[in-house]
DNA sequence: CAGCATAATGTTAGCGCATACATTTTTACA
DNA sequence: TGTAAAAATGTATGCGCTAACATTATGCTG
């Protein structure tokens, strides 16, 4: 009651009109289209929709055009360099536009992502941007039943459900493995990602794996192990897999982060990198390059990856066709001090 | 009947109403208000309900019932652990009452956030957190004037628009300053964020002066440097420290991000920490306690700063008085390896 | 079983804007 | 100067839902 007294009514624009002697239609369409209104009447609308200070209500304008202007971004976490950029991306390509992002944090769980797609769609998102390709039945139901333009993301898979944009992780960590091959380390350890509702985590495990094979390398299961994805954690993989390998030679790491978590914990222990032990990062985050020693990793334009994304929701609501609907960002192993 | 014909229009409340023999209120109450609904009609529109795949339209409901559910996040940048993990917060705490979030990154320019601010109250938000205590005037008094529950986060002000939730910055900068006057260390450089436009950085050095001066040091501005928040630019400044002040002994930075930086810059000059040199980070990123050597940094409870403003959000969403409208989370500072 | 309380459901009227179409005014050219 | 075409503006209707109120059915007491 208190709050409703003190702000007054808002302005409408049926407000306007009266104000300017005009109907709303001629309002909306100064909003709208200002070049379909004659120079004078328009100028005599915005003076009154500048001094009146007028917004317009976007919640009413959607259930009248059936548009919302909303665009919702779903995402595993939000603490995680590659995703925070790609979001950032996102929001600045899509604000351009006039849209405006409705995030939803998944904590890896697909059917909590399920659960937030229902009522995003209640929501009556113009579209979507997902992180990586894999997603509960259901989901893809909805969503193609939906007929937004849906973009997946960080991952590029076999049939995506609309649009892509990323890069193979397949590939990619088949790369890097095929790097530490090459530089002759063995045996050569991988310490990855719970794979559970995460593509990334299991084809950048397939990647090691098949790039091991290739190689004619046994692929030992001792030799691979998960760490949740944080520094400590990765220490404690290090550990392990030291114990259970003492002559380990070489590390690939999921990402940056449990690359770093590993090499310090060379460090703590005295084991020098590379002499004794090489360490293959993935992400290329800041720190790889920074950190003493220089991490080996794979650069990925995150931010690029965002923004593409953005962009080609932005083309298809604008109502053009997209041609690529797949696009591959592509990645570069980046080779530094610690292999 | 049971299900719809591809490409039909979405269902309505009408439709299911229709199916079920009653009106649209009784399904609107199984819908909101179940308890309110005879057991046998609940039963009959839930099973319509059900087979139908009903969704409910938020738009129209927000434009009806005035409230649209939504709560605007704006925050500088989204690649700041600190920043990444209060949204992460605000997310779960909001989702828990149904709430959305609609994010906007606002690249530290007050402006932009302004111009954000004025659309999102277009959208017509429930409520809303912003990132610091710095705004425009013409912020102030859009959101004043929008009478919604507002949380200010991650510093404490002296007086906030509506609502705070943080800690000081100033003081918890002193406190981190002090311990490094305590220890002995002089001269003590500081590296620091741009100011503009961010009353974190602009708070956090004023602790580092204000804790300076009184220990009885001068407060030399050459001891004083900015970094932009990489780890590369803190490398550069440290470099430009240490040429400036070659007896330099200890240094304060704006952040952890920042204090790795340098820190990996004394490791590239061979430069011992702490025997020569001592490094005190801030906002205890995970990176501070893995690296070698562990870095004295300032912990601040991140994730509860965010589920924090999001149940004041809640809660005043209610209907709820706050009681309290600003929340000092404190903070603790991490004396390790570094100092 | 009257009579009133309470539960269960229906009716009506918008929310603020956009769309399709109708109407009026202006322009252009013979 | 007439008339068709184009430009400028207005009218009517409804998007899908909720809120306030009106109505009807049901339960309960003495």
């Amino acid at each position: 009651m208190t709050t409703e007294s003190l702000a007054s009514k808002r302005t409408r624009l049926v407000d306007i009109a009266g104000a300017a002697g005009v109907s709303t239609m001629t309002v909306a369409r100064v909003l709208r289209h200002p070049e379909k209104v004659a120079a004078g009447t328009r100028q005599r609308v915005e003076a009154v929709l500048r001094d009146t200070g007028y917004t317009p209500d976007l919640m009413a304008r959607g259930l009248a055009s059936k548009r919302s202007g909303l665009v919702a971004v779903i995402v595993p976490v939000l603490t995680n360099s590659l995703i925070a950029e790609i979001v950032q991306g996102l929001s600045h390509a899509l604000a351009k536009d006039g849209y405006h992002v409705v995030l939803g944090v998944s904590d890896f769980d697909i059917l909590e992502e399920e659960q937030m797609i229902r009522t995003f769609l209640s929501r009556r998102v113009d579209a979507m941007y997902l992180s990586g390709v894999v997603r509960s039945s259901e989901t893809r139901r909805m969503l193609v039943h939906a007929g937004i333009p849906i973009v997946e993301g960080a991952n590029l898979g076999d049939n995506p459900i609309d649009m892509a944009v990323g890069f193979s992780n397949l590939e990619a960590a088949y790369e890097t493995t095929r790097h530490l091959i090459d530089r002759g380390y063995e045996p050569i350890g991988y310490i990855g990602a719970p794979p559970r509702d995460n593509d990334r985590a299991r084809d950048r495990r397939r990647g090691y794996e098949a790039a091991m094979l290739d190689a004619g390398r046994v692929s030992d299961p001792a030799l691979c192990i998960e760490a949740t994805l944080d520094l400590s954690d990765a220490a404690r993989a290090m550990v392990e897999l030291l114990q259970r390998t003492p002559n380990l030679r070489a590390v690939f790491c999921y990402n940056d982060v449990l690359a770093a978590g590993a090499a310090f914990e060379c460090q703590r222990r005295g084991i020098a990198i590379p002499a004794q032990m090489a360490i293959a990062g993935y992400d290329d985050f800041e720190i790889a390059a920074q950190m003493v020693p220089a991490l080996t990793s794979l650069r990925v334009p995150r931010y690029e990856i965002g923004r593409r994304a953005g962009e080609m929701i932005c083309k298809r609501l604008a109502g053009e066709a997209v041609d690529e609907k797949i696009v591959n960002t592509g990645y570069q192993l980046m080779v530094r001090d610690s292999t």
